[in-house]
DNA sequence: ATGGCATGCAGGGCATGA
């Protein structure tokens, strides 16, 4: 079982991408953040002619997820909730099913802008929400998988240039603290069960030919229990879907799972 | 060195991202 994440930044924009790539590899499970667009305008049809089910909760103009389904091998998701229910929040960052016995959880984060921002008080908060709502879910679920783009790169080497990054929001302490404290929940990250190449990133921004200078950092991931992690036989970014054209500044990442 | 690039909304620049 292949179970990806992707931050498409605008779903109306790399819709063909995503088809695309959902044709090129076989993935079972497809989380989405920053769709940018309304439910009334969600692609349903599209996808389902890609072979996918999809559930999402958007928005005009910002944030917005998904999960995407294949029809074939896994059919229709259940238990489906939008948001985190400890969490008042107008903007759609969550989104959770579960799937083949899998509690499926897509997140988007939020970005934090500087850590003199009430927006950075907004993301501390809702890193605080998830990890009292997850504590609950794991309980329910031994089986969980959090996707998505956590906008925190967890250690120096999740950064292109740490020197230079040092402190400010993405890599604050604060948020490396709260990253370890999902961790602590028994989540692993299924991207540093297996030896990487180094200069891994899943984000280069637009600006200044970032993704030519590999000037990037980590910070979609995939985070696993215990149970899930013990069948994980792979995790790794798929840098492809970044160089075509129009592309998203993230790639996806990939995890295989055994025996689902 | 706070720009650089992309997107949405709206039909011109501004807010936001990371």
């Amino acid at each position: 079982m292949k179970i990806a994440t992707w931050n498409v930044n605008s779903l109306r924009i790399r819709l063909r991408h995503v088809q695309e790539w959902l044709k090129l590899n076989s993935i079972d499970v497809l989380c989405l953040q920053e769709l940018k667009l309304s439910d009334e305008k969600f692609p349903i049809d599209e996808l389902a002619n890609s072979g996918y089910n999809a559930y999402f909760t958007g928005q005009k103009t910002y944030n917005g997820v998904a999960i995407l389904i294949n029809q074939k091998s896994i059919g229709q998701a259940t238990d489906v909730i939008h948001n985190l229910p400890n969490f008042q929040d107008d903007q759609k960052r969550l989104i959770a099913v579960t799937v083949a016995g899998i509690r499926i959880v897509c997140g988007y984060f939020p970005n934090g802008q500087s850590l003199e921002s009430e927006k950075f008080i907004y993301k501390m908060k809702w890193l605080n929400a998830i990890t009292y709502w997850l504590f609950e879910e794991m309980k329910k679920y031994p089986r969980l998988a959090l996707l998505g783009d956590y906008n925190i790169a967890p250690e120096d080497r999740d950064v292109h240039d740490p020197q230079k990054w040092e402190g400010q929001n993405l890599v604050s302490p604060q948020e490396r603290k709260a990253f370890s404290r999902l961790e602590n929940l028994g989540l692993h990250d299924a991207f540093r069960l297996f030896k990487q190449p180094e200069k891994t990133f899943s984000w280069w921004d637009y600006r200044m030919n970032a993704f030519r200078r590999n000037a990037g950092m980590r910070i979609d991931h995939i985070l696993l229990s215990q149970a899930l992690t013990e069948v994980c036989i792979d995790c790794k970014v798929d840098r492809t879907p970044r160089t075509w054209e129009k592309p998203s500044d993230h790639a996806p990442v990939i995890t295989t799972l055994k025996y689902f």
